[in-house]
RNA sequence: GGAGAGAUGGCAGAGUCCGGUUGAAUGCACCUGACUUGAAAUCAGGCGUGGGUUCAUACCCACCGGGGGUUCGAAUCCCUCUCUCUCCGCCA
């Protein structure tokens, strides 16, 4: 969420910086409903001031034993008079809520302008993409040669659509991923590991910015009844790991704050019907390990260049090729303010897909879960930044070693880096 | 699942029965100043969060787990939800 006060004192300037990110704001119907408010809120403030002082008059004057008819009958419609000025004030100022907590974050201004995902810009490159002297099969086929190591018809049995059952050695492998990834994050890259609820609440999923945009990206645990308390499973682990800090003052020697979690994502896919059917690229279910980190407002872009740097670690240690990719306004998800992609060489589609989203979200976040901290000597708690990334999706990381490792009989190298997880086996073979 | 107790500022802990000048006693922690070579101790003062009006100073509003209600007035009364603790039952 955007600062309200700057908001509305800097609406043209805001509007213009929104649009460069395809948003469009109707300043003037926003400047309407907020001059209105400013008088409305101003007036009810002052009715209740009134009714202060005279309750407080009453009181007294009941203390001191006179007779406080005639306060009362003073008092006269005053409360309705607030009551409807409430009333008034709480509808305006709940449709000003809803136009500002459905506003993206404001790009920083070293991002790239752009419409879409077309004008991006390529940070920088690793690895070659390895020629094969054999037809390269995609990650389905490979698996299905071991073994049916991804059995897609059991997990549409199971479940349904994009979910999968993954068995023997790839169900090993899936797990070295998991393990390795969180090994090097904790041991080289000092991120504390955590385990977290995969289910969440709604005042949870406000504060990260899912809710209340974009609820149907989510699936939702259906509550007993309607004042029950409504929650859902977590889309990514930056959840509940960025929620930690909801509602809470750190001291300043706390920072940065460093969190690392492996949970599965659940996420419905609405509006991508059709896209990636085939294989593990796009399952309503899958594991990831999220880089999280909380820091002060003057350190967040270098965190975000070192967050980035911690997630290509693991693709260069799995020998992985891919690119860094910074994202233009356009393209950028709604609470960043900068973001690079990390996309993963997958031969069999010819193409670098996304395997990782590393983003600075400024104080976006932190402002709508009040999450903050406190300068050392200093009266006044300050907005921390908050940053995430992937590091990374564990199920995409699975098909690029697939992929990647697989050789002209069949087999499937093991990555150097992953053999200690594996037991010491180091080709997987059907 | 059954029975009971509770939720107050950074922490501890009054106030809640009997509603009123209580944004909230007191202690600890913390900050500033005095004393001191320095520190400790002592003394004096300060010390919650969010929001609004304002160039500013300042003033005002809201908040005692969340939401709703009664009342001129609610931390205090009523309803409801959530969470915590104790006991019983069940269970990985």
């Amino acid at each position: 969420m955007l600062d309200a006060k700057y908001f509305r004192e800097e609406l043209q300037q805001t509007a213009e910086r929104l649009k460069t990110r395809g948003y469009t704001l109707d300043v003037e119907a926003i400047a309407a409903l907020e001059s209105k408010r400013k008088t409305l809120q101003v007036r009810t403030e002052e009715l209740q001031s009134e009714r202060n002082s005279r309750s407080k008059a009453i009181g007294q004057a009941k203390a001191k034993g006179e007779d406080i008819q005639p306060l009362l009958d003073a008092v006269g419609d005053l409360g309705s008079q607030l009551e409807t000025a409430k009333a008034e004030l709480n509808t305006l100022q709940a449709e000003l809520q809803q136009i500002i907590q459905g506003v993206p974050n404001l790009p920083d201004t070293s991002v790239p302008v752009g419409r879409d995902e077309s004008e991006n810009q390529e940070i920088s490159r690793f690895g070659e993409p390895r020629q094969f002297d054999f037809e390269v099969k995609d990650h389905v086929d490979v698996a299905a040669a071991l073994g049916n190591g991804l059995d897609f018809e059991s997990g549409a049995k199971l479940t349904g659509a994009r979910f999968v059952v993954m068995k023997g050695q790839i169900a090993r492998l899936n797990r070295a991923l998991t393990q390795f990834m969180l090994d090097l994050h904790t041991e080289q890259h000092g991120y504390s590991e955590t385990a977290v609820p995969y289910i969440v609440n709604h005042d949870t999923l406000f504060g990260t910015g899912q809710l209340p945009k974009f609820g149907e990206d989510l699936f939702h645990v259906e509550g007993e009844s309607q004042d029950k308390i409504a929650l859902s499973l977590i889309p990514t682990a930056e959840v509940p790991l960025t929620n930690l800090a909801r509602d809470e003052i750190l001291d300043e020697q706390a920072l940065p704050v460093k969190l690392t979690a492996h949970t599965p994502c659940f996420r419905s896919e609405a509006g991508s019907h059709g896209r990636d059917t085939r294989g593990l690229i796009r399952q309503h279910q899958f594991d990831k390990v999220e880089l999280v980190q909380l820091v002060k407002p003057e350190d967040s872009m270098d965190a975000l260049e070192a967050l980035t740097a911690h997630a290509e670690k693991v693709l260069q240690l799995l020998e992985l090729p891919y690119r860094k990719v910074q994202l233009c306004t356009g393209d950028m998800g709604f609470g960043a303010c900068k973001t690079y992609d990390l996309e993963v060489w997958l031969p069999a589609q010819d193409a670098y897909r996304e395997i990782s989203s590393c983003s600075n979200m400024g104080d976006f976040q932190a402002r709508r879960m009040q999450a903050r901290f406190r300068r050392q000597g200093a009266k006044k708690p300050e907005l921390l930044h908050t940053l995430n990334g992937s590091g990374l999706a564990v199920g995409r990381t699975l098909v690029a070693v697939l992929e990647n490792y697989q050789q002209a009989d069949g087999s499937v190298v093991v990555p150097a880096v992953l053999r200690p997880y594996m037991g010491g086996l180091d080709v997987i073979r059907g």
